[in-house]
DNA sequence: AAGCGTTGTCACAATACCGTCAATCAACTG
DNA sequence: CAGTTGATTGACGGTATTGTGACAACGCTT
């Protein structure tokens, strides 16, 4: 089993449902952090970004697409899985729902299940590092839960950026990245970063885990951009 | 500066739907291009053909149907797949669509993911290569998300010219490609280079691919251009 | 407020790579 | 067998792309 859990955050406000959404996920292992409201739910959301977030669409103090809107905005919470509960007849805020970045949908009625599958499903394909625990390549293996990267056994203190980049890297091993692709997924797809930024933090990246000895694990893929592995 | 993403081009007037769509299509690592207009549409699909279009049915200018039919008129674009967006209750539509060349239709409401599914399908059926499959030819095998080329399991360092050209005639095996086709498939239909160059280049890579033993995998055909197989 | 670590950007250095050419070679023609 | 056409090859200079060090701005901690 796993030691830590992936936490969610719950943002619904029929107790009713929460109890039973809570209970539920529980029973699946999840830690299930849960608001009523918007704005409490956009404070959770960025002091301890969790691991993907559920949200109703019919919440008092702020719109479910405003909180989306919100939540996107930051970097840190672009790539957290939402989803959305919509009431049947809401298909207009759910095109809207997903236009603001929703990753998926549920409608009311819906069985808890049917929400932890589509969860579970949301879940692996858009972070498969929380699905698992630590991801490893070779020697180095970086743990995302107590933010640690360590080669051949030996600690390594990387920069939060530089430890996005890797996290990023390690997500998708083996695969060459643009440029472009890894500003929009490291630094959020609204950032005006220079794409030579990259090559800059791709070096301090290089220097950081090439300095217990190994080989260059980073490969630079010319036009094209770089891959790990 | 020619990348090896996949070009789209979107034809949407919504838009919030287009930015919508352009956004998750970039995260999928395509390169979009998108226009409101039908006219502007034939005409960046006739310069530059994108690797696929994805066309609302319901535009301004031209009706979807018009555009398709008339794209479907251009040779250069008679092989480019086609994803109509059509909304609900326009089933006729969606029929005659279908009848004048789209490849596939997604209905609205949709979801991104869903969308960039059908895509992703459309796209493994007619080229390979930009869907991430990785294509072999006997001992030689060319992976377009690694960046990798293998023969007999040994790998093979090409530069970026030179595995755009292989990957051109990996797509299209045992073809025979003239110069004249090498050189706007492979730099690019504006690119004022001499056809000699495709000769210089084709001798480099199979300098590359026969560097580990094995026979010349690239035949050439006197006067008339290149085949691989 | 000062100190520290981190980060984005720039300018420049160091390459890798590419296109062209001219000479050579191979293939077809009569 | 010459003669002609088309293809291969090695060399080379130019250019695009990447690596790198420096630096100022920023945010945190003390």
């Amino acid at each position: 089993m796993n030691t830590m859990a992936p936490t969610l955050l719950l943002v619904e406000d029929d107790p009713a449902l929460a109890e039973l959404l809570v209970w539920s996920f529980e029973a699946e292992g999840y830690k299930v952090l849960q608001t009523p409201d918007g704005e409490e739910a956009l404070l959770i959301a960025t002091e301890t970004p969790p691991d993907a977030i559920i949200l109703d669409w019919m919440i008092e103090q702020l719109s479910g697409i405003e909180v989306c809107r919100r939540l996107r905005r930051h970097p840190e919470l672009a790539s957290v899985p939402i989803i959305m509960l919509t009431a049947r007849g809401e298909e207009e805020d759910r095109i809207r729902g997903l236009e603001t970045g929703a990753d998926d949908y549920v409608t009311k009625p819906f069985s808890p299940r049917e929400l932890t599958a589509r969860l579970a499903a949301v879940m692996r394909r858009t972070r498969p590092a929380l699905a698992g625990q630590t991801m490893r390549i070779e020697d180095l293996e970086l743990d995302p839960v107590a933010h640690r990267v360590r080669r051949d056994g030996k600690e390594i203190a990387l920069g939060p950026t530089e430890f996005r980049l890797l996290q990023h890297f390690m997500e998708r091993p083996g695969r060459v990245l643009s440029r472009a692709q890894l500003v929009t997924g490291v630094w959020g797809h609204d950032s005006d970063i220079e794409e030579r930024t990259v090559d800059v933090q791709v070096k301090r990246l290089r220097a950081a885990i090439n300095s217990t000895g190994g080989r260059d694990m980073i490969r630079t893929v010319r036009s094209a951009g770089y891959s790990l592995g």
